[in-house]
DNA sequence: CGGGTTTGACCGGCGC
DNA sequence: GCGCCGGTCAAACCCG
């Protein structure tokens, strides 16, 4: 009898201990993939950093275009932005930080999803506008277009740092066209980086969910969340991990 | 009551 | 000149 507990228990702490061995390595793939993301993250961030750089470059390089129109209609710098919402919502709201105001909306030709018209409220002085619309190919992202520049800072900046549509400080931006730019229907960049290689509609989505946040936190979490829910992720994250099972285990197989 | 939203009217640019 | 279209205005309305 206490042979055979002797037995039973036996077996069952090697279980425990193949189970806490299984998931050491999924801890440890897990690691390796959260690694490789942060250091995708840093890549993609410096990247638009210096795509940015280059687009102010052009924008300064382009004062002949500038210069044959009148001054009072030299646009200032277009920012355009990216937002993941409800679908289902008709909202045009977006969370970026600022306080506007609506002024208008239009149902414009383009696009059967009406344009949302604001400025900025926060400050009297500031005279930074913004569109808001659906995006025609996916109506669950809001294309925010940026007008001018904040000459006030963002609520809750600690640092005083430059506002939001110009620089990323911790947020990002997927997309901006120049100011000299007539043809607006088609975004002008579409950043190459992948967030995690084989998924790119998981990494567009993720691209955007980078835009609506100000917060690193929050931007690694809604990745998790976001890339945890595409199902062509979650195949390839079991792949990874019975993998590294089987190579753990070479008997079992 | 003050600030924000809605919505129809209006304006100006542009192409034909 | 005319019509179309995007952008803005402003009165009415809503809401806390």
């Amino acid at each position: 009898m206490d042979l055979q507990r002797n037995v039973s228990d036996k077996e069952k702490m090697q279980e425990i201990g193949a189970e806490l061995e299984r998931l050491r390595a999924e801890n440890k793939e897990l690691s390796l993939l959260l690694h490789s993301m942060n250091h995708k993250y840093t890549t993609l961030q410096a990247h638009v950093e210096k795509i940015r750089e280059e687009m102010d470059c052009m924008n300064e390089s382009s004062h002949d275009l500038i210069k044959r129109q009148p001054i009072e209609s030299v646009k200032p710098n277009l920012t355009r932005r990216y937002f993941r919402t409800n679908e289902d919502s008709a909202s045009l709201i977006v969370k970026d930080g600022y306080h506007w105001r609506k002024y208008g909306q239009k149902i414009t030709k383009d696009n059967p999803s009406p344009r949302a018209y604001f400025r900025c409220s926060m400050a009297p002085e500031c005279h930074v506008k913004k569109k808001v619309q659906r995006s025609p190919d996916d109506k669950s992202v809001l294309v925010a277009t940026y007008e001018g520049e904040h000459n006030h800072p963002l609520p809750g900046e600690l640092d005083g740092m430059t506002s939001l549509p110009n620089i990323s400080s911790t947020g990002l931006m997927v997309g901006f066209s120049s100011s000299t730019s007539r043809d607006q229907s088609q975004p002008e960049v579409t950043l190459g980086l992948a967030l995690c290689g084989s998924n790119h509609e998981a990494v567009r989505s993720t691209e955007t969910l980078i835009n609506e946040t100000n917060n690193n936190n929050n931007i690694m979490e809604e990745c998790i969340t976001l890339l945890s829910g595409d199902p062509n992720f979650r195949v390839a994250l079991a792949a990874a991990v019975a993998r590294s099972v089987l190579s753990n285990h070479p008997s079992n197989s």
